[in-house]
DNA sequence: AGAAGATAGCTTTTT
DNA sequence: GCTATCTTCT
């Protein structure tokens, strides 16, 4: 039985347990992952399941990267199975069947960023002020994670309670309203219209639940309600789920994740078989003492105890400093002497609450020459000179996409101003068309000649780029866009930033190259999927380089060496969760998936002042820490318990040898005592320089003509065919219907392929101009 | 229109 | 301390 190699019985039951609804509580460690591909390939080698019949959900597209390549040498076909974060799985199935509910397949995803900017151009427009928009914000972000839509939101408790619901309820309303003129979905609506579609669609429900005989979710804990739902619906034929998760870890309670799904599984399905894994293979006896002694003051959870046989390992150690410097110098010392007894740079992490604590990390390893990368923060694909780009791709993808085309119609300058947009947009909106049609019909909105030039020169090149994609793969097609649209000349100035910028850009070009060299036939419009799904943590560990990540972005993951910093009162806990007792429960766990990364040594700090606000404050150390002295034992640097200490680095002590001095002079200080012992950085400068390009972009998983035949006979979707096919619909003398002009003919056909406008002259307002790749015409006869 | 200068507000965590 | 937005000036 080749798939239960290296499992211990525990890990074998599960495994073994095909039918039905099984969960497993896995503690940190325990080889959750082992037994999720070990079942994966026992159902393939062993059952003969089909790979394509199998799915396997993962928190994280780097989760799934890993997966797949674990079982590449295990089981053939690994391509056919679906193994993806829920989100991609949504893109996925909307890709193919979204024309059901109304999108076409290139649909636009809009992540928070866009999201914030619509909701604040629409709180403007409903006259609410600032408090107005917050709320506005809160209640439409509670609303999707419910998986409610705005008339069922309107009558939720959540909203009854609040004053000013008659307003959020509009701006949500209006907000949806944009999404679908823009045929685009945020984040929370791939899993809402997922949910929609599999609820109201028949076939799509039959097609996905029939092929998914064997439905995997990891990291189950995390799924929230819309999520847990689809998994259930398409778990209802065969009724096949294996869900691995540990209620200890649940992180993500902010984001709507149910610790209850795991807490209740055994309600939605009575005859689940629940299994436990206990022990661990990560830790060391002392810090997984440290991990239990932190997690067993929370209530609420499923009694677990883990244990391991690996050895006792070194004591856990804790360092008191007096500022922020100090932290990251005894960092930097640690990470140093780790490293010179043979370890290396990828091995260790610095973990924190909140990313705004990397900086002193940062300076202190720049100046030391340690190689560092930053995960989580601001992302690279969230940066102006990106976005800006990743704009123009969108609406050549799908030029419905408004809130691209309103971003770029002025970037880079080219004199066309608020009130020229504000005209358009009141246009567009008064016509119920999107901004690019809005262009089309120019001729239309009273502006002078030279506005309309402009304008018309903007027009003209989307239209060209639009019709260039078509033919052309992604990569190159990105190298046009920067070029045509000359993007780099806004940088041209040399300064920093500038540089920094086109840096940038230019390892925004090489991402598109490297992706395109992995998935050769990707269209444009899976290439910003793609883009747009992943988070920088998926190239984590890739170069020797300490990681410096908040502990959510490090969920999964394991170093041997961890240093746990910034634990104070107000920072870790967070203050905010102070008097909640929900809160407070997720803070203690947030802790204890960072205790658990450690595998070999941990190391814990806090600092008496720290930095925030524009001002030093004094601290108040980590009521955390009082919960794990037992477990801590007395413990101060300065005792040097590790053999590997004894150099010349022993004058850093627990006092403060800066009290006089500043934080320069710590950093100099620390310079001239390191001198060359470091080698010299290979990317030390990468932040700055767009480190977090990905590197290996996720395989696309299908293309949409990869849809495989449905069960049921049915008719092929529109939106699944190429564009030039749903344009080649149209002809000249045919007789059309539009929701809003009525009734029309078309009298002539113009342009370009993938940019044809039909010339429809409508019974009630007269010729009007129309995309054919998106207007909503019914073809009459 | 667009740039420079002034001021408010802000900081969890991320698919 | 930083940025994003508002104000003022050219």
């Amino acid at each position: 039985m080749e798939a239960y190699r290296n499992l211990n019985p525990e890990q074998e039951k599960p495994v073994a347990d095909t039918e039905g609804a099984v969960l497993v509580l896995a503690g940190a460690g325990s080889g959750k992952t082992r037994v999720l591909t070990s079942r994966i390939a026992h159902l393939v080698n062993e059952l003969d399941i089909r790979p394509g019949n199998i799915l396997a959900i993962t928190f994280t597209n780097k989760a799934a990267n890993e997966m797949k390549e674990r079982l590449h040498s295990m089981i053939p076909l690994v391509g056919n199975m679906w193994i993806c974060t829920i989100h991609s799985m949504c893109v996925r199935i909307l890709r193919s069947f979204g024309d059901r509910i109304g999108y076409d397949s290139n649909f636009s995803i809009y992540s928070d960023t866009e999201r914030s900017n619509m909701l604040k151009k629409i709180a403007s427009e409903l006259g609410a002020d600032e408090k107005g928009l917050k709320n506005i914000k809160y209640h439409v972000g509670n609303a999707k994670m419910l998986g409610l839509d705005p008339p069922s939101y309107a009558e939720s408790e959540d909203l009854q309670c609040e004053r000013d619901a008659k307003l959020i309820t509009e701006a949500y309303t209006l907000y949806q309203k944009r999404l679908k003129e823009s045929n685009a979905m945020d984040f929370d609506d791939l899993l809402t219209e997922t949910l929609r579609l599999l609820s109201t669609d028949e076939d799509a429900e039959e097609y996905f639940s029939d092929k998914f005989r064997y439905i995997h979710v990891d990291e189950f804990q995390d799924t929230n309600e819309v999520q847990f739902k689809i998994i259930r619906l398409l778990a209802k034929k065969h009724g096949n789920l294996f869900c691995v998760g540990d209620d200890d870890q649940s992180i993500y309670g902010w984001r709507g994740a149910k610790i209850e799904n795991i807490l209740d599984f055994e309600k939605f399905y009575p005859d689940a078989h629940v299994y436990k894994l206990e022990q661990n293979y990560r830790s060391t006896k002392n810090i997984l003492q440290l991990a239990n002694a932190v997690i067993r003051n929370n209530m609420g959870r499923k009694s677990k105890t883990l244990w391991t046989e690996n050895e006792q390992g070194e004591r856990v150690d804790l360092h008191a400093c007096n500022e922020e410097a100090e932290e990251a110098l005894y960092a930097a010392k640690k990470i140093s002497n780790y490293v010179r007894n043979g370890g290396s740079y990828s091995e260790c992490a610095v973990l924190m609450r909140v990313n705004a604590l990397t900086r002193s990390y940062e300076q202190e390893f720049m100046s030391d020459n340690i190689p560092y990368k930053v995960f989580g923060g601001f992302r690279f694909y969230e940066r102006k000179e990106i976005k800006d780009i990743l704009a123009y791709l969108r609406l050549v993808s799908n030029p419905f996409d408004s809130e691209a085309a309103t971003r770029i119609i002025n970037v880079p300058k080219r004199g066309i101003g608020e009130t020229t947009v504000k005209k358009l947009e009141d246009y567009a909106q008064r016509e119920e068309l999107s901004i690019f049609d809005a262009l089309i019909n120019l001729d239309e909105i009273g502006l002078t000649a030279a506005t309309r030039n402009k304008l018309q020169k903007f027009t003209d090149l989307i239209k060209e780029l639009i019709i260039q994609s078509q033919s052309m793969p992604v990569d190159e097609f990105v190298r046009e866009v920067i070029d045509k649209t000359d993007m780099r000349s806004q940088y041209a100035d040399k300064t920093e930033e500038s540089v920094s910028k086109l840096a940038n850009i230019d390892e925004f070009i090489n991402a598109s190259e490297e992706y395109v060299k992995l998935n050769p036939d990707a269209t444009l419009s899976d290439y910003l999927n793609q883009v747009t799904l992943s988070s920088d943590t998926d190239d984590i560990n890739e170069d020797d380089c300490v990681t410096l990540a908040t502990i959510h972005a490090v969920k999964g993951l394991e170093f041997p060496f961890v240093i746990i910093c910034g634990l104070e009162d107000g920072i870790f806990p967070l203050s905010r969760a102070q008097n909640d007792d929900d809160l407070m429960e997720e803070e203690r766990r947030l802790m204890y998936v960072a205790i658990t990364r450690a595998r070999k040594l941990l190391c814990l700090s806090y600092s008496k002042s720290r930095f925030l606000y524009g001002e030093r404050n004094r601290t108040k150390e980590s009521m955390f820490l009082k919960e794990l002295a037992p477990a801590l034992g007395v413990s101060s640097d300065r005792s040097s318990r590790y053999g590997y200490e004894s150099d010349g680095y022993g004058n850093f002590r627990t006092g403060s040898p800066y009290r006089n001095g500043s934080t320069q002079n710590a950093s100099s200080e620390n310079r001239s005592a390191y001198g060359n012992l470091f080698p010299p950085a290979s990317s030390a400068n990468e932040r700055t320089y767009g480190y977090a390009a990905q590197k290996q972009p996720a395989p696309v998983q299908n293309t949409p003509s990869a849809r495989p035949a449905s069960p049921s006979a049915r008719p092929a979707s529109p939106s699944a065919r190429p564009a030039q096919q749903t344009e080649n619909r149209y002809a000249v003398g045919m007789f059309v219907h539009h929701p809003k002009f009525g009734d029309g003919q078309i009298t002539a056909i113009e342009g370009a392929p993938g940019n044809l406008l039909l010339v429809v002259n409508f019974r009630e307002v007269g010729s009007k101009k129309l995309s054919a790749r998106l207007a909503p015409l019914e073809i009459i006869q």
